[in-house]
DNA sequence: AGCTCGAGTTAGCCAATGCTAACTTTTTCG
DNA sequence: CGAAAAAGTTAGCATTGGCTAACTCGAGCT
């Protein structure tokens, strides 16, 4: 069974960054008004000509509308992105807090593992966030 | 923080496949004696052509020694690095596993999660392995 | 108005990871 | 033994996701 895991995980891969961009594109508009590059830049550490060009690929994927020198705008496919990935990322981030772990770990560690829960365990952790811990 | 945070994962991106290898490799020889590249081929569900490809980069960083039609056999570093990733590893599926996730996901998730877990969310859920669930 | 400076763009480069296709070596079996 | 099949190698290519360097655009200040 190993290969068709890891060719999923492959497949994972791809959407990560999209969906790490979108998540952004959406903080940042929800905090500022609009998202500028430079705020991606920021927030991932990269240069602007990584950000542009990766920006170039979302915009052909169809997340998200730029044209030149204009602030970045998610299409509707790409907010319904931001927003699964978003809630995503908030119940991982909040089972790991529940689980004891630091806010700093939980928001660290969050970004990495969100991408390879799948809806089984994302269940799973979002009842115990609202049940509690399963019984022994 | 979030700056930091990807420049990690993206580190962390880079040993990755280095890991996933090693414990593909330890695993073979546990299981068949030796690893020969078509193990992996099965395994990774990618072509010889790559697997070659990344023997080759696992060998330059030291981790594996092979000579042409050769098995593959790990250095003492590579063996290090596959005992460290495995026990991340079981670690992981089995708390998936205490978690209430079906065995199957269990094992596919923790491919994907093992490799973004920092050592604090790794002990709490080696406590929750050991000691039960936390109190609320 | 003009100039500067930050932001954005473009071009060109690199490494990792994947692929196919063509070739060689090894193994296996009739 | 010898030929076919399996395994391994090599070459050439594409994409992703990084980078630097050089250029352009636009905003703000004097």
């Amino acid at each position: 069974m190993p290969s068709k895991t890891y060719q999923r995980i492959r497949l994972d891969h791809a959407s990560e960054v999209a969906e790490d961009y979108v998540e952004a594109i959406a903080d940042a508009i929800a905090e500022r008004g609009v998202c500028r590059a430079m705020d991606l830049v920021k927030h991932f550490a990269v240069t602007h000509a990584t950000v542009n060009n990766t920006i170039g690929r979302l915009q052909r994927d169809g997340l998200v509308v730029t044209e030149p020198y204009q602030p970045i705008e998610l299409t509707a496919a790409g907010k319904r992105l931001a927003t699964q990935s978003r809630k995503r990322h908030e119940i991982v981030e909040g089972f790991l807090r529940r689980l004891g772990v630091s806010a700093a770990t939980a928001a660290t560690d969050s970004e990495g593992i969100e991408h390879h829960v799948s809806k089984e365990t994302l269940n799973a952790m979002k009842r115990v966030l609202t049940d509690g811990w399963p019984s022994e």
